[in-house]
DNA sequence: GGATTGTATTCGAATATCCGAATACAACAA
DNA sequence: TTGTTGTATTCGGATATTCGAATACAATCC
């Protein structure tokens, strides 16, 4: 992944990194709803869920449907939006490492780079010598 | 999904939105690095990759084994950081949706509640009567 | 002991995000 | 046309994030 993509990947998660923009995209899962449906299912005010809408707008995440004087808004990549809801809530179990299993990786990944260029020592490595 | 999980969630999704975090992350996936290796990887100072390290330590995505003067970062919990990236990774095509599929979204989902409970009737519709 | 290397932390200024209040605007009803 | 409803935007202050500079700290070497 290069810089980049870190980018343009980084303001995708911005987007989702507010909990009112993760409830209005749990209640979207559901269902298409208005501003004013929403407003009844969370604990924010009708201008600051607009705004929080504008953000998942320009994320490309909702879109609406004019109604009358009512936008339906839906979600435009669901399967994103549900997978990253699942990801999210899933619990990983949190594992520790010992400095040995640490040290047999790094050995592990500079075997397989020296097959390609040559090893690069580290500034410790080139004081011993 | 609960306003508290949303606020857990949030939580973890900030500390994955940086460029410069995602990088780390994309780097240990590959294999444990300690900051230095890091340094030569990405453009960012010393200071300032310990201190998304820091943010990192926090949020559990990563810890470190202690080498020496060196400490040596791995993903605590790399399957979550490795679907995580494949997500944001991925191109999911977006969506329009017409007022038409909309509306009949939003009918469908009013039926499927009015099963268990009295239908909410909207601002709009109430004013109709 | 001092010097060096690898890393972390603190500080401060620049920048960004957040949210309420007020206001604007658009669709519709009367 | 005027009023009402649903929604968006603007403004401003509070808060948070970001990053460089400086410094602190810990391990190792001499």
């Amino acid at each position: 992944m290069e810089f980049q993509d870190s980018q343009a990947a980084a303001e995708l998660l911005k987007a989702f990194s507010h909990a009112t923009r993760l409830s209005i995209l749990v209640e979207l899962v559901a269902g298409p709803k208005c501003v004013t449906d929403m407003e009844e299912l969370l604990p924010a005010r009708q201008a600051n869920i607009s705004q929080h809408l504008a953000v998942l707008r320009n994320a490309k995440l909702v879109d609406y449907a004019q109604d009358g004087a009512m936008r339906c808004y839906y979600l435009c990549r669901p399967n994103l939006v549900k997978d990253m809801l699942a990801l999210v809530g899933r619990n990983d179990p949190v594992m520790k490492r010992t400095p040995v299993e640490i040290q047999a990786d790094k050995e592990r990944l500079a075997r397989a780079l020296a097959k390609n260029s040559a090893p690069k020592a580290s500034r410790r490595e080139v004081a011993k010598r």
